[in-house]
DNA sequence: GGGCAATGTTCAGATCCGGTAAGGACTGGC
DNA sequence: GCCAGTCCTTACCGGATCTGAACATTGCCC
């Protein structure tokens, strides 16, 4: 899903290269001239707001952002005076640029919002399988499976990188202890109960003399 | 609770005001001079990061800094050309400011990514359960119920992120002490006292071998 | 196909884990 | 000191889980 931004600037001049630089990195751009719009425009996650607007107050419609959406505002604006930035952030903006600034900087602040907003993925795909390693459920379509900690270290490991071949040795030391020596059955035995509980035909395949690796287009199983 | 702040500043004459005005403010600061003692030193919500610091590369400082912990980094140098930011806010830098800047600037940058980061919530309510941590006050179903402490900790972490596996470690950490060892089965004995206690059926929920976590979708009990 | 090593399957005993109760230590108020 | 409340430790138990071993099967290489 791409990220939407809308740009709430009336000079044309700054607002056609900043559309035009942020479409170009992959950026969802809407741009509108007035406070009023802004606050009219459809969802944004990020809104690049200009303090001097011909109709609004520029603060006014930061706080109106804030509490009718959860978007990011980065204020930008000429005025850089300390008053004028304690004010914006304490009205509830996220970021204050001076102009003039440079598209990268603005790219870098916007994905550092971004980031900050986004605490990551929270689970993993895969098929009919999902895996919440937060929450430490494991459901295949739709229905929740009981793993025992063991099972969902593994297959956390191995959902984690679909596609990707991991060692035995590797998921040895990285569910169990840091240094593992002993037999390596157990390991086995365990792949064998999640393939037996997810019930997905080829989800988890073996790499012989290597180690295991789930299938990202794996089918429904019996 | 009072926000920590981290000051990692080599400079003992910009660390020492910085000190003084952010304490002033009511932050609880702590002070180091270097990038080593940055990533040993306790929890912060919040890292005061000078680039240029006599042992380590404050960008490698930052990468460190937000791979352990969660806090929000705001880097605080006399670079400033706009290359040194991008490169540091892509290192997971939230903000980025340039020396000499104002205490009230900083401080409301400091307020704008704490509002980011915690979503101003004033208490936590899941089914029937509220709780206030301001007032550390308690209610299921309107009705106040009386916990003690370390019910009310162990309660307050729990909810802060309803669905999520909390494991036994961190409500240790968290509740009790930084490095906890011993037995665990003290927390057994308070989650028991809450259960029964709150009297809401299946609203906390074993982990097995992992922690507990509080169900969302938790109905009255009897 | 034959030999061999790696992997799959099954299962029972060992181990681990969490619920609970009881008792003692500690603390602060009076 | 006494008392009530809180907290911590210990011990026990039932149940969930892990593990090692034995045997069956599969895949690789010649």
């Amino acid at each position: 899903m791409p990220v939407r931004v809308l740009v709430v600037e009336d000079d044309e001049g700054i607002a056609w290269p900043l559309r035009r630089g942020l479409a170009r990195s992959g950026y969802e751009v809407e741009t509108v001239a007035s406070g009023r719009e802004a606050l009219e425009a459809g969802p944004a996650d990020v809104v690049l707001l200009d303090l001097g607007l011909p109709d609004l107050d520029g603060l006014e419609v930061c706080r109106r952002l804030r509490a009718l959406s959860d978007a990011a505002v980065i204020v930008v604006t000429a005025r850089g005076e300390e008053g004028d930035r304690v004010a914006a952030l304490d009205d509830g903006a996220d970021d204050y640029l001076v102009k003039p600034f440079g598209l990268a900087e603005l790219e870098a602040r916007i994905r550092a919002v971004l980031r900050r907003m986004n605490p990551g993925r929270t689970h993993y795909t895969v098929g009919p399988l999902t895996v919440d390693p937060r929450t430490r459920r494991t459901t295949v379509r739709g229905e929740e499976v009981a793993l025992t900690p063991k099972e969902f270290d593994i297959l956390e490991c191995l959902v984690a990188d679909p596609g990707r071949a991991i060692s035995r040795q590797e998921l040895l030391t990285r569910v169990w202890d840091e240094n593992w020596y002993g037999p390596t059955r157990v390991l086995d035995v365990h792949v064998a109960a999640l393939r037996r509980k997810l019930a997905i035909e080829g989800l988890i395949e073996t790499v012989y003399g290597h180690g295991f690796r789930v299938v990202p287009g794996a089918e429904v199983g019996d």
